[in-house]
DNA sequence: CTATGCCGATAGCCGGAGGCTATCGTTGCG
DNA sequence: CGCAACGATAGCCTCCGGCTATCGGCATAG
């Protein structure tokens, strides 16, 4: 039994779009190919790595560690192929994380309407806030603000979440209800390791900033914070929304008192005019497609 | 006709062991299913990505442009089927840049033999100096000092080559033998974006020092050097034996004058005292091994 | 000049991955 | 109760990816 390509491509299908049948229409294949590939790849775990109950497919806490490595292998491919067959996709939408969930496979079913070419997806970590959107690695991204881009980019708000701290399970914290800066004195904080706006205005006097930080430790992506928290090395500040898709057993969401929220944003290039962004743009206007 | 694992694992073999048959041995497969699979691969680009002639194998200029992005999807397959199997390699050995050539194959070699268990090999960008060696990602490093971590680390020289810098063909500095401060003044240069100690260096007045320059572009691994230096972007500073293993059509490598050379080392954890880890450093301070 | 060996390519074979259509079992809902 | 939705199963075909055996080109040794 092998660990084969389709089946990767399969197995992040199915946890993106939260269904069998809707991963093979999006991969143009039949569902019982999709089945088949994700029941190989169990096999070789030996683990269930999705649970089919009643509303859906989600990923179990073992598949949701290996989802983002399996997003990993896809885009490494598809950028692998691209060069290959020299065929440059349309468009490429970037993502912070790895991009699984109602909101992305809402947009990126939008943008491949709109759009009618190719659209690939990227996966992006805290190392680069504009999820290549400067490099040029992405022409349409999902980011978190704020970003520190002077008038480069330009944004466009699509939801916001409370925010949140993320404790280990068994944390003192854990059980309340809401957190201020007060509960949170004397921590060791998960901080992103290069995207740290948000972390220093956190740490701003007044407001909800918390000034007694006993340490900081770096992280490189949402994965590796959780992994970190659960672990007990250090609390970390991220949003209620990011408990919806990277739920993960041994941390726990506690929400941040005094109604501070943090946005999820789409970005572009200001300079970039091609009738094909301006198209998909037009069609993202429409608010419809927007989950909830 | 399909892209599939197994073939670009074949290719990335063929370039690093630069033959055919050392591929198929270090593969555990034969070696016509290593030139079935490469064969597969060129049949899907239409164009050669390997060129066998007397002495070896050498990947083409496409070869050479696909070998990094080929490099990225093995390593992030590995790293998924790691996590899958839940096996964790003995050891895993970390390289800048692709690290295709006989440095490498022969280091493996020897690793592996020393080992006894799965050796596991990654590449790292400019982001990371240490290749991984900081982070836990891998346990023994290919490094080009001098590295800033204070004591963390142990380095053991490998090589040295001497520094060249790279200009576009047509380039006046291109026909040169040597070039020294003064030809460079008033250059663009490009820069690794996160590992500058060395550039540093290289502006302060005095030795070798350029202190003309005119302007910096940022890049984050040696194949996007070489692009920028062949699109006329800006020159850089590498070494002569970079030439030996990203030779790239456009791109001109001229030695420094003043006999400034930079190394390449081997490099651990201090704390790291593992008997694999010993074990393997005592198989490579025999220096039988090393290529030339 | 021939023999020998090295190395990659070719031929022919087989098992399994991965695709399809058709159909069944469950489950929720009108 | 009947229907629709959705995933699993069954049966079939193609082609990838592995093997062994062998051929062809090109060194180098004798």
């Amino acid at each position: 039994m092998e660990v084969t390509l389709p089946a990767i491509r399969a197995f992040v299908a199915v946890a993106r779009e939260g269904s069998f049948g809707a991963a093979a229409t999006s991969l143009g294949v039949s569902q019982p190919t999709v089945s088949a590939a994700v029941r190989r790849l169990e096999t070789v775990v030996g683990r269930p790595l999705l649970v089919r109950d009643r509303d859906g497919v989600r990923p179990t806490e073992l598949g949701r560690r290996l989802l983002a490595h399996a997003v990993a292998v896809v885009s490494a491919t598809d950028d692998f192929e691209t060069l290959l067959t020299g065929e440059t996709p349309e468009l490429t939408v970037g993502f912070m994380g790895e991009a699984a969930g109602p909101l992305t496979s809402r947009l990126l079913a939008v943008v491949r309407r709109a759009c009618g070419g190719e659209v690939r997806l990227r996966r992006f970590d805290f190392d680069d806030p504009s999820c290549g959107l400067l490099t040029g690695a992405s022409d349409l991204a999902v980011v978190w603000p704020p970003l520190e881009t002077g008038d480069a980019l330009e944004t466009r708000p699509l939801r916001t979440d409370p925010r949140a701290v993320a404790v280990p399970l068994g944390d003192p914290l854990a059980g309340l209800a809401a957190v201020g800066p007060a509960d949170l004195a004397g921590r060791v904080w998960v901080v992103p390791r290069s995207r740290d706006e948000v972390w220093r205005a956190f740490r701003r006097p007044g407001a909800a900033g918390v000034t007694d930080v006993a340490g900081e430790v770096g992280s490189d992506a949402i994965e590796e914070t959780l992994e970190l928290v659960a672990a007990g090395r250090g609390v970390a500040l991220l949003s209620e929304g990011t408990d919806e898709h990277y739920a993960r057993a041994g941390v726990v969401f506690v929400p941040l008192s005094g109604g501070q929220r943090c946005s999820t944003a789409l970005a572009w290039r200001r300079a970039d005019t091609r009738p094909v962004l301006t198209g998909v743009l037009r069609a993202l206007g429409a608010r419809e497609w927007l989950p909830e």
